[in-house]
DNA sequence: CTGTTAGCGCGTTCAC
DNA sequence: GTGAACGCGCTAACAG
């Protein structure tokens, strides 16, 4: 096959291939359950039959159907059983911050437990809140399922996708005044229990690294820490925002340890804020962690356990609560008048090193 | 609406409401081209003919059916437009391991950038390479416009694909001995780089942490840093295999330093093995890094930049990269019959802090 | 158990 | 410019 290398202005390579194999090219019509029928001399509803869970089909010609079947390559056309069954076998996946280092393993685990199931994901990935009205005009025309969202969704979203009659399940997240079907991880135990240990050690002067106003997640375990707090008697605790990146962990406890002399112990709401705020403490203000300054996080991401932070965390059980979703959406597909319902999961005290205990 | 709270045997705390809403669930049949129609006065293609891209249309008409429309809240079924038009908007896209921290990254672009062209994202999230025919047959059933492959693929598959005239475009990867579309970060040039970086700079005594051999970019990135190595006089340059995890980095360091005395630098073939290496370095081995020994990476994943790491990387173009994926696979969406191409990009080089230069 | 028939919701000729 | 009629590929009643 003849090829030329060139080299384009900005610096690409490009290699092209300037003869086309024209047998390769797939102009062959897809077999259809018609072509099969001719095939095994029978109707096209019984191939039909042949291809259904239960289909009545005597076993001579399930097998005569079968051997055409395979002869020609047929498979069932998803887009006409979806049609007529109203069953697209697709789930939509709504994942806010694809990023943020936590979601990966998420995502990675709802797909898994939904091939298992012979479903597929149709995926969105966010980049801005503001997309998801124009992301459900593409669900309701795509006839999915069922929703999974670890994305936030107010009121009229909500509102929408129950008149629409999908179900769906939040991941993490809160929906507004619905009562909506979702797993969690209960932040409010955590971050007690973070608190606890950091009072416990001697730890008095705190700031907590939060997330932005609008993440449920975020404001829940603020919340938590701060109640706490003051529950022992440990008030005006500052609180700087960050937007779960490392780069603002990092820059928050810059802040935060400027303005609050003998800072003592950093609460931050997301491991990888925590991660940045350590860099922060020992890079940028010359501290020693967990000597001088202790950070925690949350979430338990990969990246906490590597031998330079080792934060001091709480792990969600991301593997069960994913198969709680999934679990609870499958349900609420099979039977849509199900009521909602909210499973919460705690975490797992990760001790780490990043706090002194 | 009434509640109760209740403790499971396992710890997980449940809500549940025992009374439903009855009036919000969608029993209501979604509206059709047809029930437009009717409301409207007039035929269900004129209809059809408003939504379609050129439709010759009246102004008065188009007017009563976008009114009887947004009334009903019509939008044209994808299944139905799909099972006529042989087009779905829908591509499918493979990724072996979301969980390594450079893909995450992939998958939002190629996400963000196939949305903005009103195309949705069939997510395959792999676990192991041999769920890939399985997957295929999903593919085949369900008409996807495309593929973007960031797994791997052998010649049956690629065989496959061309078969049933499926535009494919391969992100990173080979496909055996077909020609097929793909875009390609050139390990070459970048391991290059690095080398020479490191001669200069006075190293000798070098080792290399590889990734699988079934892994194309690993293997490639591994030839390239040896066959540099040995133009410049210097052979027998240990390899040890890792599988792109932070724990196969460090232990991989630990095994090959122990081997070989004086060992000047540490060439890993992905950022994490790098940070593995590190880690293994500065807390297995108690040596300094850059000061004792030089560690470089490759890909430029966000963890690399983070201050305790600092890996000297080559940063692959990854907006570039997928941008170039998704315009090739939608070129030959729309004329299948477009030769193969091959586009490689050189990444560029960060000087992190990991390397003594 | 089998074949015939009637749609699922829509795009697309083709006469008018 | 418009509507009637057909068909995409399939499942689900129904009669035999």
């Amino acid at each position: 096959m003849a090829k030329s290398d060139r080299k384009s202005e900005d610096g690409i390579k490009q290699t092209v291939a300037t003869s086309v194999d024209p047998v390769a090219f797939g102009s062959v019509r897809r077999a259809t359950s018609y072509d099969v029928a001719r095939m095994a001399g029978v109707s096209q509803s019984a191939v039909s039959r042949c291809f259904a869970p239960g289909g009545s089909i005597a076993p001579a010609t399930r097998a005569k159907v079968m051997k055409a079947a395979t002869e020609l390559g047929y498979r069932p056309n998803a887009l006409a059983q979806a049609l007529i069954t109203r069953r697209t076998n697709l789930v939509a996946v709504f994942i806010s911050r694809l990023t943020n280092l936590h979601y990966p393993e998420v995502l990675a685990e709802i797909s898994r437990q939904l091939t298992d199931r012979d479903i597929r994901v149709l995926l969105f990935a966010l980049t801005a809140e503001s997309e998801i009205d124009s992301i459900l005009e593409q669900v309701w025309r795509h006839d999915v399922d069922g929703i999974i969202s670890a994305a936030r969704l107010d009121n009229d979203q909500i509102a929408g996708i129950r008149r629409h009659g999908i179900p769906i399940v939040l991941y993490n997240r809160t929906a507004g005044e619905h009562l909506t079907p979702s797993v969690w991880c209960d932040s409010t135990t955590g971050e007690r229990d973070l608190i606890d240990r950091l009072l416990a050690a001697g730890h008095r002067r705190f700031a907590v690294v939060a997330g932005p106003e609008d993440s449920a997640v975020g404001e829940e375990r603020r919340q938590a820490a701060l109640a706490r707090l003051v529950e022992a008697g440990i008030v005006d605790t500052p609180v700087v925002r960050g937007d779960f990146s490392y780069a603002s962990g990092r820059e928050a406890v810059a802040i935060v340890a400027n303005a609050t002399p003998s800072l003592d112990a950093v609460v931050c709401v997301s491991d990888v804020m925590a991660i940045g705020a350590i860099d922060g403490c020992r890079f940028d203000l010359g501290l020693r962690v967990p000597d001088d300054i202790s950070v925690v996080g949350f979430d338990g991401s990969d990246p906490a356990g590597w031998m330079s932070y080792q934060v001091t965390s709480i792990r969600q059980p991301v593997r069960r609560m994913t198969a709680a979703a999934v679990q609870m959406l499958m349900e609420r597909i099979e039977d849509p008048t199900l009521p909602a319902e909210r499973r919460s999961f705690v975490g797992a005290f990760v001790p780490g090193k990043s706090a002194r205990f």
